[in-house]
RNA sequence: UGCCCCGUCGUCCAAUGGCAGGACAUGCGGCUUUGGACCGCAGAAUCGUGGUUCGAAUCCACGCGGGGCAACCA
């Protein structure tokens, strides 16, 4: 189990600490969490959650959620809510609701100021002509022919943009700074473009929309903000975020730091991919439990702790990193081996007939929901009879070395059972075994012997006539590579999707307590993995089941092994 | 190639001029009615070269390596 460590001094929150001591912004921390409604949340985004919202309530800070919507082209009701649903269970909630979309009004009239103090223009350059101009990283870029416009004509141009004069691309308003910039951003960065295109919130009102560099400093001082946490690639916009808050006079503006985003082995966490993944049909949807979407890792069984833990673990930095799949899938074990009831499930089953168990008998064996080492309480009576499904994997009829668990004339323990001894293999025509015959020992009901005497493998079981059918979906990663943003020439990241990230097991065998358990119940399948049946496709009588993750499993490992 | 950011165990994060530490992963051992969990032990790193300093992962310079920036996306 992992402890609480001490509490995480990250450099941004060093920096937001000696903000508080200075008393530099003359008001208390607040940040906020600024996503785009163009798509689903991620665990890339929930390190960010965990960063603005966490940061807000340990320095008695603010924290809003504010939907950075300027783009009408991409942007729906339908992520707006998605959004809120999955700060919420992440376990969030934000002291402002805003959207930059109703900040439109206030951005025009900056836009005004700005011309009318000659910081910024009109330019009629076509798209074309505008991307040539600016030059390139090594090449200064050249003044637009519209540079040199007077205030009054850039006033007037303005004026008739917003009124929905001009036709999409006919004009655009960008700052005026320097098209020599070393920084590209700040070669008379776009301010305002045109787009006679339906916003989701404002209709068709506006005719004119705000960029990001425009829209993102200025929203973030309307509201206060202290310190606006972003990811590592916006360094470069830093230089225009302060430009603009500064000429729009705003006094003790918020300050932008970067961090590291979070990369994550064998996932793509970019909204264009995971789209494509979506609309493409590769995924069933935001919510597939395949995807490292919040909505499909709630689906899959993560819980929001494990989810934090897993954030709060790796850390904040100023180093592109990426982290290994093994450390969130610790977290998300850690988190659920506190607090699931333990339940038999049998994935792939083997008859099993207890031969000097009387026929058309039975009994209810108590087990224990919890194991020993877990803090809880709690216990399921599970049916026993001469008929039992085990694990086809837990027999071997020639084990090697250090296999523990059923053969024959070997003794095993049943899970809260009994001990039982393989007498018998029977096979089909085809040589493949059909069913194994076995004696148990009435004197070890329960799973102990009354004289002492061990076994070396202890399995899981049903009882034949009373297990429930059960469809698991076992899944596994999305992509056969660590990295798929870096492939080889030629290769996209579509091509390196796992054929087996889902594989369908329709007819598991389970214990028969789980039937009167509410859909999104959790469980650990007792040697096999972490569960949740699945809200939405599980039907009474049919339960189905998303394996979260596996356990730990020291004998794949050795098996793995050569010798 | 211009500007900017960044280089610490396999991975992620600390050490804020003074003993390079934690987590994950790995290996070995213990314990175990889950080959789970837990416990113990081990191996494992300061990109390089100079400089400053009593003392450098930390400061400086130059290399080398990685990343970002040339959407009317965010």
């Amino acid at each position: 189990m992992t402890h609480a460590a001490p509490p995480k001094r990250d450099f941004i929150r060093e920096l937001v600490a000696e903000d508080v001591a200075t008393g530099r912004f003359h008001r208390a921390p607040a940040t906020r969490f600024p996503p785009e409604p163009n798509g689903y949340l991620h665990i890339g985004h929930a390190k960010s959650i965990l960063l603005n919202f966490g940061i807000a309530r340990e320095f008695d800070g603010r924290c809003n959620l504010r939907f950075d919507d300027t783009n009408p082209a991409t942007e729906d009701m339908r992520y707006v809510e998605s959004i809120q649903e999955d700060v919420r269970w992440l376990g969030f909630e934000w002291d402002g609701l805003f959207f930059a979309s109703d900040y439109f009004e206030k951005l025009y009239e900056i836009a005004e100021l700005l011309v009318k103090k000659g910081k910024a223009y009109v330019d009629s350059q076509s798209e074309e002509e505008i991307r040539t101009n600016r030059g390139t990283v090594t090449t200064p870029g050249v003044d637009s022919p519209y540079r040199n416009r007077s205030v009054d004509e850039n006033l007037d141009l303005l004026r008739r943009m917003r009124a929905g004069e001009f036709p999409d691309g006919a004009h655009v308003l960008r700052a005026k700074i320097d098209m020599a910039h070393p920084n590209m951003i700040m070669r008379d960065t776009l301010l305002m473009r045109i787009r006679h295109f339906d916003h989701y919130r404002r209709g068709d009102t506006w005719p004119i929309y705000p960029l990001y560099d425009f829209a993102h400093g200025l929203s973030d001082a309307f509201e206060g903000i202290t310190r606006s946490l972003c990811t590592l690639e916006f360094k470069d916009n830093r230089e225009i975020y302060e430009w603009l808050v500064n000429e729009a006079g705003f006094e003790n503006p918020p300050t932008q730091i970067e961090f590291a985003r979070l990369e994550l082995d064998y996932t793509v966490l970019s909204k264009r991919k995971l789209l494509r993944l979506v609309n493409e049909g590769f995924v069933s949807g935001w919510d597939d439990p395949r995807m490292p979407t919040i909505a499909g890792l709630r689906r899959r069984g993560v819980t929001p702790e494990g989810l934090r833990n897993f954030a709060e673990a790796i850390g904040v930095a100023r180093k592109p990193a990426r982290t290994e799949l093994a450390t969130f899938e610790h977290y998300v074990r850690d988190d659920l081996n506190m607090r699931v009831p333990r339940v038999m499930c049998v994935v792939n089953p083997l008859k099993v007939v207890l031969t000097n168990y009387p026929e058309g008998e039975g009994e209810q064996l108590e087990a224990s929901y919890y194991p020993h080492d877990v803090p809880l309480t709690g216990s399921r009576p599970v049916p026993f009879s001469r008929e039992l499904y085990i694990e086809r994997e837990d027999f071997m009829e020639n084990p090697p070395k250090k296999f523990f668990r059923l053969a024959p004339g070997r003794e095993v323990r049943l899970r809260y059972g009994y001990f039982i001894t393989c007498t018998d293999v029977v096979k089909d025509s085809a040589g493949e075994i059909e069913e194994l015959r076995c004696t148990y020992d009435p004197a070890t009901r329960g799973g102990d012997a009354p004289d002492g005497r061990k076994v070396q493998g202890t399995i899981h079981w049903v009882s034949a006539r009373h297990a429930l059918d059960a469809e698991l979906r076992l899944y596994d990663k999305l992509f056969t590579v660590p990295n798929p943003d870096d492939l080889p020439e030629g290769q996209e990241f579509t091509d390196v999707l796992n054929p087996n990230s889902l594989v369908v097991v329709p007819n598991a065998k389970i214990e028969p307590s789980v039937g009167a358990d509410p859909v999104g119940s959790r469980y650990q399948f007792e040697r096999t993995g972490y569960f949740m049946t699945d809200p939405v496709d599980s039907r009474e009588g049919r339960p189905v089941f998303n394996r979260t993750v596996t356990l730990r499993d020291t004998w794949a490992k050795l098996k793995g092994q050569p010798g």
